[in-house]
DNA sequence: ACAATAGTGTCTGTAAGACATTATGTA
DNA sequence: TACATAATGTCTTACAGACACTATTGT
């Protein structure tokens, strides 16, 4: 049956869940691959996002955001965190968080259909058994530079992006940078983390690594990890010398554009 | 009928709306009146959210967010502007944005009811002719601090303080504050408006009324109103003294809390 | 010894905030 | 002339960014 002749015969309310609301996910992750070098040094890293390619019409056989139905037992977050894990098969463990709700007319061929869109930040050590997950759907991660390069189905592309723009934005004013980091993490990573998902965010890196734990207004925000002899715990994963772990703090400072003072 | 036989007999499926959402609308408003003093100072300003009296169950009588469906042909924008014009007959010249949807088990008595959430930021010289926008049903304007105080209709509370939270964080982060003022206006207004919103932005008023136009960072920020020769635009309107006017210009400066300089 | 990353020293320009001072116009 | 607000002067401390330099360790 052609895309035509499916639309038809389609009956709108047959589809209708008065109980429940279309949820979609932009679920990102950032990979890294090591590079082959003699020494050791930083690894390539991507940030990617999750697309399912389409079964049934309409959008036939095109890639999209994976989704489903919210149930009336559950919550619009359970919901995208079930959907998630059917599709990944990750954990709880997950920094998922709702965009927006989106509806107008002529945004689904069949009628009446809006979605909720979650985007959900996932490291990458929890996708290692995605493919266990449900091989009937094929599932794949795509860069997200070549995703909304893709032809789309539906308005995922606009989705997609509007999710892209939110994680840059929170990317730079929240900690959430630390869903795609280990538990301890170099600073050196933290900011090739940083700029993969915001390439404008430029800093020079020994500055960086310095002004971070130095500045007074920064101070609170990450923790350096020390050993129970009180001295740094360090790593040498990204290279010869070993470099300080930290981790995020509790403390979330706030920015403003009236002043630059964190506060 | 009380609200025990009003859900005994409510059919929760005949309220279902397959091709609409319910929306529901924080309007916001910055109030301003006149101090009674010898001389012109700053009026006292209130930041203040608008709630009606609900006619039927559930919550009979109690005050809540104004709301209504959407419909098929319209998108969730359109609607939460459609219905806050019903509410408040203002024109289009509004901000208005998306907060969030909600649906959890059990918000709401009749079952199944999500919301998609909006909020308004409205100017008060928009709400000059409210009354004649639907006297059949009772609308008022409440501090926010007072409607958080009441006991509302629903999960409204907990929708208000998302509501007033997000404004806070925007308030400092976008130009937002514009919807509350003049089109020109002092900056002396400026920071009252900001710290009605948010009393924690603490800053000297002789510094900021300097620094927002002096330093580099925040050049483009506010544009200088000026006359056709040249010279500043003034007005008296706080003061005897005239005091300078601006306007927001286009430039949106972004912020990190990973660098405090602004870009 | 070299390569690659980690981290420090030092200097310049600018911002934030404290506090004092001057400017302006009306009751 | 008193007063309330607008705006500037001045000073201290701190941050951002540039750039040079040292530190560490595996190959």
């Amino acid at each position: 049956m052609n895309e035509k002749d499916f639309l038809a015969s389609y009956n709108a309310s047959a589809y209708n869940t008065p109980k429940g609301l279309p949820v979609d996910i932009c679920m990102f992750t950032i990979t890294s691959t090591k590079k082959q070098t003699v020494r050791k040094v930083l690894p390539t890293r991507d940030i990617k996002i999750l697309l399912i390619k389409r079964k049934g019409h309409p959008y036939k056989d095109m890639w999209a955001l994976p989704g489903g139905f919210s149930k009336e037992e559950e919550s619009l977050y359970e919901a995208a965190k079930r959907e998630l894990k059917e599709e990944t098969n990750i954990g709880d463990d997950v920094h998922i968080e709702q965009l927006k709700t989106v509806y107008y007319p002529g945004r689904d061929k069949r009628g009446w259909m809006p979605t909720v869109v979650y985007f959900a930040l996932v490291n990458e050590k929890y996708l290692q058994n995605m493919q266990a997950a449900d091989d009937a759907t094929e599932a794949k991660l795509f860069t997200v530079e070549e995703a909304l390069s893709m032809s789309l189905a539906f308005d995922h592309h606009d989705i997609i992006q509007e999710a892209y723009d939110k994680i840059k934005e929170k990317m730079l004013t929240t900690s959430i940078a630390k869903e795609f980091l280990e538990d301890e993490f170099t600073i050196a990573e933290l900011l090739q983390v940083l700029q993969v998902v915001v390439p404008e965010f430029k800093v020079e890196k020994s500055n960086f690594i310095r002004k971070m734990v130095s500045t007074e207004t920064r101070k609170g925000l990450l923790e350096e990890v020390r050993l129970e002899n009180g001295d740094h715990k360090m790593s040498d994963r990204n290279s010869q010398r070993e470099a300080r772990l930290y981790q995020f703090s509790d403390h979330m400072p706030k920015v403003s554009i009236y002043n630059s003072t964190l506060f």
